[in-house]
DNA sequence: TTAATTTCGGATATTTTTGTCCACTATTAT
DNA sequence: ATAATAGTGGACAAAAATATCCGAAATTAA
């Protein structure tokens, strides 16, 4: 469904967003051992969320990741997403067509739409705060 | 969503099956024309729908591809998606965990889980039949 | 039987995705 | 100032997905 890059990046906001309702910010080292991620990989994702404004980075000793209060607030899973993959997830045809709409559509095209809105809308009415706090209480986890 | 592999897999069965309505087989070349596919790259998709007998193929002049009758008749996408793509995409957790279940989720296992099973659903319940009359119909198409 | 046609299967090539490495810059504390 | 720390950015490497090529096998028609 999501690409590994989104993954992985979905699971590293998580799991700053966690540290970060602590007002505490985390090193990659930290984040990548947490999400269970090969750590060079996670950093160049992390760049492209930091790019996109949804997490902001601090360098030198006592710097590490974390998210802003102000965004913290209203970052659904979407953004991150978007961040990451690009809105092709939510646009693109089911069978591949590069053109497919509702003048010339594919064969699934509509019922496609209905599964893909409503990942959309999941995406859109979730928030990593939400997630983080699932994970603060045992509810969920971002391993194994 | 799904890969390119099985784009090319669905957009041919579907084409093989508008041919088999009436008791047409198709070649290699004609499949790879009508969907816009590469056609050596289509042929490997086609072994596969083969070998998982979902296709019928014959060597020889007067060869060519086909779906019988008795399986064109509950022939879903769910088992031509299966044949390519293998079952995880109904699996598979979200965000990549290696396993994640009611007992030990991820954050965002239970919705994600409905946007999956939705998916599962609509292809368990669109038969590709179904959508190669759409496309004698002039209501579909497989190709721009 | 021979020639033509069509799929099959293995080897190979290309492209994209995933993953690593390292020198560089910025920042902090001493 | 200096040394240590942490993210950045670019080059590079490995793996997976996508795509091509070609000889072999099967089948048909002449």
């Amino acid at each position: 469904m999501f690409s590994k890059a989104c993954e992985y990046g979905i699971r590293a906001a998580i799991f700053i967003a966690c540290q970060s309702v602590q007002s505490r910010k985390v090193g990659l080292k930290e984040v990548a051992k947490e999400i269970d991620s090969p750590e060079s990989y996670t950093s160049k994702i992390l760049q492209k969320l930091v790019k996109n404004e949804v997490v902001l980075s601090e360098k030198g000793p006592t710097g590490g990741f974390s998210i802003e209060q102000s965004i913290l607030h209203d970052l659904n899973l979407e953004k991150v997403v978007v961040a990451i993959d690009g809105d092709q997830i939510f646009k693109g045809c089911g069978l591949g067509l590069k053109q497919c709409n509702a003048i010339k559509p594919c064969p699934l095209h509509d019922s496609f739409k209905e599964v893909r809105d409503k990942l959309q809308i999941l995406l859109q009415t979730t928030t990593v705060l939400e997630l983080a706090e699932k994970i603060e209480y045992g509810l969920g986890f971002l391993k194994r």
